[in-house]
DNA sequence: AGCCAGGCTACCG
DNA sequence: CGGTAGCATGGC
C-alpha cells in the first residue's frame, strides 16, 4: 500500500487538499494549497471543510463550490451566520449541490454541535451520532479540519485498490480503515495526501 | 442525452 | 450483518 502511495505521489505530485474558498485560480471558486500543511488554522476555515464534507456527499465537487460560494455570500459561513440562517433560505443557498433540503438540514444539525464544541476537536463517535454525518464524513472532517491522522475510505478510495489489485478492497468501512492506518505511517499529512492522490487517480478510472 | 458525482438514512430480509 | 430506494443538481 505504501508502494501505490509512492507511485501515486510520483505520478501526481501533491494535490493540496482540503480546497478553500478564496484567491480563486481562473474560474474556480476553491483553491488548493500544496505542500502547505498547515491549514485549515482559523475556526471559520475548520468550518468551511466540514460544510464541505457535508455538502459533497455523493456530489460533485464543482457542485459543491457553486453552493460554499453563495453560502459565503450570504455570510453564512461563519459558525454565528450560518446559525442564524434559516432553513429555507439555507436549502435555496446550496441548491446547486443536491439534496438540498436534506443537507440543509445536516448543517443546522452540525452547526449546532459545532458551536458547542467552543474550538476543540470533536471524537468520532460524537459526529456519528449526528444525522447526516455517516463514517466517511466524519472521518473526512477529523482528517482535513482537525488534522487527525485517520484514513477516509470512499468509493474512489475502492476502486483504485481494486485495480491496483490490493486485498480487502471490499472489505467493511471500518475494516478497510483499521488496515489502511495499520499501513500507511500514522502521520495526517501523509493520510490527507494518500487520500487526495486515491480521489484524484479513481476519477481517471472507469466505473 | 444520459450517466454520474469526494454518501447518508430508513427500512428490508 | 449486507442490500437498496430515495434524496437532486449540474457537468460532461
Amino acid at each position: 500500500m505504501q508502494e501505490l502511495y509512492k507511485e501515486l505521489l510520483e505520478k501526481y505530485g501533491q494535490q493540496g487538499w482540503w480546497p478553500l474558498l478564496g484567491s480563486a485560480p481562473e474560474g474556480r471558486y476553491t483553491s488548493y494549497h500544496p505542500g502547505n500543511y498547515s491549514l485549515p488554522d482559523s475556526d471559520d476555515d475548520r468550518l468551511q471543510v466540514s460544510v464541505g464534507a457535508i455538502l459533497t456527499q455523493n456530489t460533485n465537487w464543482l457542485n459543491v463550490e457553486k453552493a460554499l460560494h453563495n453560502l459565503s455570500e450570504a455570510g453564512a459561513l461563519s459558525a454565528r451566520g450560518l446559525r442564524e440562517m434559516k432553513l429555507e433560505h439555507l436549502a435555496e443557498l446550496i441548491r446547486p449541490s443536491g439534496y438540498y433540503n436534506q443537507k440543509a438540514r445536516k448543517l443546522k444539525i452540525f452547526i449546532q454541535f459545532f458551536a458547542g464544541l467552543e474550538g476543540r476537536m470533536p471524537d468520532r463517535e460524537e459526529l456519528l451520532s449526528l444525522w447526516g454525518i455517516g463514517r466517511e464524513t466524519a472521518d473526512s472532517i477529523l482528517l482535513y479540519a482537525y488534522q487527525k491522522s485517520i484514513m477516509v475510505i470512499d468509493n474512489y478510495t475502492r476502486r483504485v485498490f481494486k485495480a491496483a489489485g490490493i486485498k480487502g478492497y471490499d472489505l467493511a468501512y471500518d475494516k478497510l480503515r483499521q488496515y489502511c492506518e495499520q499501513q500507511m505511517p500514522d502521520e495526517y499529512r501523509i493520510m490527507q495526501e494518500f487520500h487526495a492522490l486515491l480521489v484524484k487517480a479513481g476519477k481517471e478510472l472507469n466505473k
